[in-house]
DNA sequence: CTGTATCCAATTCGATACTG
DNA sequence: CAGTATCGAATTGGATACAG
């Protein structure tokens, strides 16, 4: 698939607008907290409070939006064993494996460009 | 190289926190408005007007400061030629395209994904 | 342990008007 | 044409307390 903006734009010209489906999921998928739990997925199940522990500087708010989201979205599933106390576990669905694949080379371009394009920079 | 998140997080144990400058380049090239712009200019250079009309409900104050950001981390070039009216014009950078070649995948997946993923929902 | 509810501070963002 | 300035509305996000 060759992805260019403009022909994609040009052929649906709703595409990326607000009301657009792309638009929503781009929104998910990109999110500072989004990127991040993802990641975390990726390397395998996590419970919540090892998601908690692990994404730095995640609140308790954002982490619960965050996965109801991707869950919502197909991306992430959510497995509650029936105990007291709770065990809830979150992993990757084939879906999110799939968008994994494409985001963690993005990923890895920034955590090596990082520090060049923001280095004598102020804050 | 590896992309883990696990493992980087365990190497580098400030990576995406909130003073690290992976967590800002992140913030920059996944914000909503720094993809479609970056996207934009994936297929070469756009005037200001050109991207004002192409992104797709982008206002001008979030324009300007969009590509200011883009260009002061080096992904994108500003070119202004002195004439009256003035003629300025914006291109990714050798940085900038490297990025894309990453992101581009990515916004491909969501184009693909982003209607079965939200089909059958309010919003 | 795994969340939800509430409140409040900070930030983002769009609309509009204006300038070189 | 290519922006900047300003303002208020809306959203985001964190801290805290609490519930099942």
């Amino acid at each position: 698939m060759s992805v260019s903006f403009a022909q994609i734009v040009a052929e649906k010209p709703m595409t990326f607008t607000a009301e657009c489906p792309t638009r929503a999921v781009l929104d998910h998928v990109m999110s500072r907290w989004g990127v991040l739990v993802l990641s975390a997925l990726a390397d395998g199940e996590l419970r919540w409070g090892a998601l908690r522990r692990i994404v730095p500087g995640i609140s308790e708010k954002m982490l619960a939006s965050t996965l109801r989201t991707l869950v919502e979205d197909g991306l992430v599933e959510r497995t509650a064993l029936p105990t007291v106390p709770p065990h809830v576990s979150y992993e990757l669905t084939d879906l999110g494996r799939d968008l994994m694949e494409r985001m963690l080379p993005l990923l890895g371009w920034v955590v090596e460009h990082a520090s060049g394009i923001m280095s004598g920079r102020p804050r």
